[in-house]
RNA sequence: GCGAGAGUGGCGGAAUUGGCAGACGCGCUGGAUUUAGGAUCCAGUUCCGAGAGGAGUGGGGGUUCGAAUCCCCCCUUUCGCACCA
């Protein structure tokens, strides 16, 4: 691929050798080396996702990582000190799996991929500062991870308990609710079961409200990913009311968010696995058929359960409660419809108000009372019912409170509970506590010690890290493999120095993750996680670029580690990250994601050895705006590589080398028309990539840069000034994105210092429209013509034009031109009357 | 089912706030050069029409001098949630 350029002596374009020399130079002169502390209002913390090290990268990482390159290195550009880190998410389940297959360890093959990967990651040239790398599965890295583990554990926010969790029977082991979708195991694609099992939690529901409500605080984060997180929190706003139980005279309270129709109950429903069932002291006729469904609903998985939305099922208990506020009596059913981790695990039910209650009262012939009704003049009758009336009206047969509709209502019943202590007004949340425990072998492990006389001891600060020991054998059993390994297992308590034993379960890979953009602030500190004033310094992180499928993960999980340690005063801001930006996924031509499995994988490396990286760059940015998905075809780099190959690159032999002033501006009318015009392009293109860098819309960029190149043509130039400006300044703006290019053409201009330690070009604002413009010229509503005028033209002059032109007389001639409206600069639109 | 977004040429996509729809590129057509063309250059390329002209941003209605853009209804599609009481 080689550019005849032969009218000077400019080389052809070697895309190989030319990516090779830069990178290494880049390399020598530490270009990307991040300040270890920076100015603190002239820095820019540019962060990608750090990567799970499974063979090589792969097209959407390579997407990923260039959006974030081109964006660190305009920053540099425009003159901040950039920290662009990268690193690995190391620990994980898929290690494990492919050692298993591989019959290697997970170190060992994690350590191989991480070499590949960065390699990879070096060779298409991402900025990243790399003395900053870190790895997850390093223990100078995991002892802090530890470390925070132990800062929640003394905060009351790490905790152990039974409860029934995500088993996944092919990985075998705990799945925390974010890795679960639609009672599938995110990552092995197993059937999720119930199980009941210690485990350990994080008390993220402690700083659930504080996760919704400083979503508001964001305007830089996409509406859809503060709308998933705002629903996967699903904070409600209801009412606490306990039943009693006949019997016992026991409280069985129940939560809802509609008091307004408590005098329609007409029974209660509990979930089967509910803790209350346990103390009802069933009769003998009911026992086994509550024990039977108990059973049946246990085999069945959440997926299930759902898709049996339709046919509600349950059992009668035989018991009855009775209703507060009308000290009515009414059945208290089983039913698996009633989940048993929200709320209390029991619901009052109300057929004529809720779907799934009517469903099932009209199943087992329970009766149904109105006590809403759409409004003052319509009625609703129980017989013709063919589904529950669910929205807000006015309240019937509810004594006091008759007449009483919407928020009013819901704030006179649950007063009027508040006051007789029979309910109390409660917030609750969809979100539940973050399992963390998992029973495998390739994780951080959990530096807890269990001590039977001193119960749970944290492992003291100055023993950290907790290794994680080098073991033969880590096949899952439904255990925690580290359970198997006495010389790891036994230890003496911190306390009292007696046997003890330390926690055999492993940490989930988020919490890695959690606190990992910290750590590159100050990767080698072996005395603290990172140091205070420096992270002060860097943080907020200015954008974080990934992708959407960490909606309710991740990104929920790492702003609850943030407002932990900003409580604890290691961090000043309350959020991580103040502009987050979801680029769109990558998939194959026919649409498929590409995936190993489907062979349709497309390697960066091989496009970029074949190609260019700068080609396949500008390829992958032309071919859609970041934010949408791709389906990715080699085609897409044609358009690219002929603009790179045949125009863009050719233009350094038109240099004439007299180093212009870049900051200078051309005053209008000292240029002749010709060279001008070319001004006015540079300038207007400027503008428009700036703000296209803006948008991350990189797509524009290009396009805009192809319009320059094309009209900048060196022959009618007589001004050796705008002629360097115009090649310097295009060089300068193709360099975020085609850098090894960019800098090559830097340097054969004569530069001695990096285009990236030049400024990024600012548009002459005198010179971004022409002399003259087009105004178009519209009569009743349609185009008829357009004219050119001078640009400061006012609109007399606008309309003498306009009635000079034939095609505009043709639709006014002998018409009564009843107004005209005109739009400086752009158009004069005449409406007539016909 | 609920919620949010999207729908523009043969294709990827342009069009800050309502103001010249289709920038830029691919593909395609014609031409030039060439032994050759999967190279390069030039011209053309939304649709209908020979032309004048007309139609046109998923479909239908509306607001406006003017709508891809705003409002209402419908269709398609992507994503998220999915018994959360």
């Amino acid at each position: 691929m080689k550019t005849d350029l032969s009218k000077k002596s400019i080389p052809g374009y070697n895309f190989a050798g030319i990516e090779e020399k830069w990178q290494q130079r880049w390399g020598e002169a530490q270009l990307y080396r991040a300040p270890d502390k920076p100015s603190a209002d002239n820095n820019f913390y540019m962060l990608v996702m750090y990567a799970y090290p499974s063979g090589d990268i792969h097209m959407g990482h390579f997407r990923n990582y260039i959006i974030g390159d081109a964006v660190a290195r305009q920053q540099m550009m425009l003159g901040k000190e950039v920290l662009h880190p990268f690193g690995w998410d190391a620990f994980g389940l898929p290690a494990e799996r492919a050692a298993i297959k591989h019959d290697t360890h997970p170190q060992v093959w994690t350590k191989q991929n991480i070499g590949v990967s960065r390699k990879t990651l070096q060779k298409v040239g991402v900025s990243f500062d790399w003395s900053r790398e870190v790895d997850s599965s390093d223990p100078s890295y995991y002892k802090w991870t530890q470390w925070m583990f132990l800062q929640l554990f003394n905060k009351g926010l790490a905790y152990q308990k039974t409860g029934w969790v995500n088993w996944d029977p092919v990985d075998k082991t705990v799945l925390a609710n974010e890795q679960v979708k639609d009672g599938i195991a995110e990552r092995s694609g197993a059937q999720v079961e119930k199980k009941e099992l210690v485990g350990w939690y994080f008390r993220i529901t402690d700083y659930a409200d504080r996760l919704v409500d400083d979503l508001d605080t964001l305007p830089e984060w996409p509406d859809n990913v503060k709308t998933i997180q705002r629903e996967w929190i699903g904070r409600s706003h209801g009412l606490e009311v306990d039943f009693v139980i006949e019997e016992t005279g026991k409280k069985l309270p129940i939560y809802t968010t509609r008091p307004d129709t408590i005098y329609g109950v007409t029974f209660m429903a509990i979930s089967p696995e509910a803790e209350i069932l346990k103390s009802l002291n069933l009769d003998s006729e009911y026992t086994a058929k509550v024990a039977e469904y108990q059973k049946k609903a246990a085999t069945r998985t959440d997926i299930e359960r759902a898709s049996l939305s339709e046919d509600k099922d349950g059992v009668f208990t035989g018991k009855y409660a009775i209703n507060p506020y009308n000290g009515e009596r009414v059945q208290l059913w089983v039913a698996d419809y009633v989940l048993a981790g929200y709320g209390t695990g029991a619901v009052m039910a109300v057929p004529a108000h809720d779907t799934r209650d009517f469903a099932f009262a009209k199943k087992y012939g329970i009766p149904i009372r109105v006590v809403i009704h759409p409004d003052k003049n319509t009625t609703l009758d129980v017989d013709t019912m063919e589904d529950a009336f669910t929205d807000y009206g006015p309240m019937i047969n509810s004594a006091q409170f008759d007449g009483l509709t919407g928020e009013k209502a819901l704030d006179c019943v649950s007063e009027y509970a508040e006051q007789k202590n029979i309910g109390r007004r409660k917030v609750n949340y969809k979100l539940k506590d973050w399992s963390i425990s998992r029973q495998r072998y390739w994780g951080c492990p959990i530096p807890i010690i269990h001590c039977d006389k001193c119960g749970l001891v944290p492992v003291p600060e100055s023993e950290l890290p907790v290794v994680l020991p080098r073991v033969e054998s880590y096949h899952p059993k439904g255990r925690s493999p580290l359970a198997d390994v006495p010389e790891f297992m036994n230890v003496k308590c911190p306390k009292c120095g007696g046997e003890a034993q330390r926690d055999p379960d492993t940490m989930d890979t988020f919490v890695c993750s959690s606190w990992y953009y910290l750590r590159y602030i100050d990767a080698l500190n072996d005395k603290a996680p990172f140091d205070k004033e420096k992270a002060a310094a860097w943080m907020p992180i200015d954008l974080y670029v990934g992708g959407i499928t960490h909606a309710t993960g991740h990104l929920i999980y790492f702003r609850f580690f943030h407002k932990f340690l900003h409580d604890l005063g290691w961090v000043s801001t309350a959020e991580p990250v103040k502009k987050l930006f979801n680029h769109g996924m990558v998939s194959d031509a026919d649409g498929e994601v590409m995936s190993k499995s489907k062979g349709n994988v497309v390697s960066p490396i091989a496009l970029c050895d074949e190609r260019g990286v700068d080609i396949s760059r500008l390829g992958m940015f032309f071919t859609a705006p970041s934010e949408k998905p791709v389906q990715w075809s080699d085609d897409a780099l044609s358009g690219v590589e002929k603009f790179i190959v045949n125009k863009l690159y050719p233009i350094i032999s038109d240099y004439r080398g007299t180093g212009p002033d870049l900051k200078c501006y051309f005053k209008s009318g000292s240029l002749p028309e010709a060279e001008w015009s070319l001004y006015i392009k540079l300038n207007q293109t400027i503008k428009r990539v700036s703000e296209s860098f803006e948008r991350l819309q990189f797509n524009t960029a290009i396009a805009a840069l192809m319009e320059l190149v094309r009209d900048y043509n060196p022959e009618v130039i007589k001004s050796d000034e705008l002629n360097d400006q115009v090649v310097l300044k295009t060089i300068q703006m193709v360099a975020p994105l085609a850098p090894h290019l960019a800098e090559e053409m830097w340097q054969l201009a004569g530069f001695e210092q990096s285009v990236f330690k030049s400024t990024w070009p600012v548009h002459d604002p005198d010179a971004v429209i022409g002399e003259t413009i087009n105004i178009a010229v519209q009569v009743n509503g349609k185009l008829r013509d357009t004219v050119a005028v001078a640009v400061d033209a006012d609109q007399a002059v606008v309309e003498q034009a306009a009635e000079a032109s034939e095609k505009v007389a043709k639709h006014t001639e002998g018409k009564q031109i009843i107004k005209k409206i005109y739009v400086p600069g752009r158009l004069l639109s005449i409406v007539v009357k016909s």
